[in-house]
DNA sequence: ACAACCATGTAAGTAGTTACATGATTTA
DNA sequence: TAAATCATGTAACTACTTACATGGTTGT
């Protein structure tokens, strides 16, 4: 249950209206937990009825803006949930099991792919790293800065992770091929 | 939809019946795609049903084991899912939500579920590094005991980034509470 | 015969995805 | 005034989770 907080915790940063939130996600917040404008829009209403945000006077009805803030009680919950004891989620891969599989059915055309996601991972990077760059210039050093930098540290290091791993992959392969050859 | 596909590589690997195959995910691909047992029923039958797998002839019935095998069809859909082209799933970590509202509502007691999840990330990491030397000893080189060796490899970076990434936020935590402490 | 365990299954609920619908506002 | 865009919403579906139910087998 984290997309709740996760806009608990963008209205506190910064009132503001459901697809204003959903453009926001797309480019921080949503880097570690993606959600769509419809599931916005359902929490957002669970929330105001849950009494943790209320939305700003407004003639209401379709198509009609509704500007949200947080309440009392929703920066009480927040608080709890951040204190909770979570266990981490188990790693889920779609591309470690495809080389699982692949070590099965394979030889296929997996390389090709692995190769397509290095592309998207340096891609991915490379936009952390301009954000890293244009946010977090050496003299700002508030406390919110630098907890929002090791986030966003976080993100680099996965990215640079995956990157590493896809180069060796790729490096497995092309031995593979290259021994193959020989039989 | 990866779930079917992990079933079918774990029946290639040995015919099992579905209880088995829940334990043997609890200790090898499920380190990269968990599934609890209703799952893993729910998706067997919708796969013999599909015409992917067979039960082995046996009575059925309630509390009958029904040890299943991958058929011709199972094995081709798994090659094609394999090559399929599939972006990388967005990370999405609640431990980085939680950071990130700490910076707004905190201080709070989150550093100390940083070094909880430090243990637990340590530990994995040493259940990985157990069974890495026990199951890829140098000798075994096999096209499939090097894919499936890079697939934990994968793992165990996982794990060594998350543990470098927890030292990392306790120092910071550190620092900004003695920091705190001279104003 | 009973307990412990093996094996499969049902039911209800939550979270997330995809496709589409509708009203309001801006602009050509 | 028509088109484009902004903003919110509905509906149907799939995946996953949690709690519980039921039958079969083994050991004492």
């Amino acid at each position: 249950m984290s997309l709740p907080h996760a806009l608990l915790t963008a209205l506190l940063e910064r009132p503001s209206a459901g697809l204003e939130l959903a453009r926001r996600f797309e480019r921080s917040i949503g880097f570690f937990w993606h959600a769509t404008h419809q599931q916005i829009y359902r929490e957002l209403r669970r929330l105001e009825q849950a009494g943790g945000v209320e939305a700003l006077p407004a003639e209401d009805g379709r198509g009609r803006k509704k500007v949200y803030r947080v309440l009392p009680a929703g920066r009480e919950e927040l608080r709890r949930w951040v204190e909770e004891s979570q266990d981490p989620r188990p790693l889920r891969d779609a591309l470690m099991l495809r080389l699982r599989a692949e070590a099965i059915v394979g030889p296929t055309s997996l390389p090709a792919e692995i190769r397509r996601h290095l592309v998207l991972h340096r891609q991915r990077l490379a936009l952390y790293e301009e954000i890293d760059a244009r946010d977090f210039p050496p003299e700002k050093t508030s406390r919110q800065a630098r907890l929002r930098r090791l986030v966003l540290q976080a993100g680099i290091e996965h990215e640079r992770r995956w990157i590493a791993w896809c180069e060796q992959a790729l490096a497995l392969f092309e031995e593979l091929e290259q021994a193959g050859d020989q039989d």
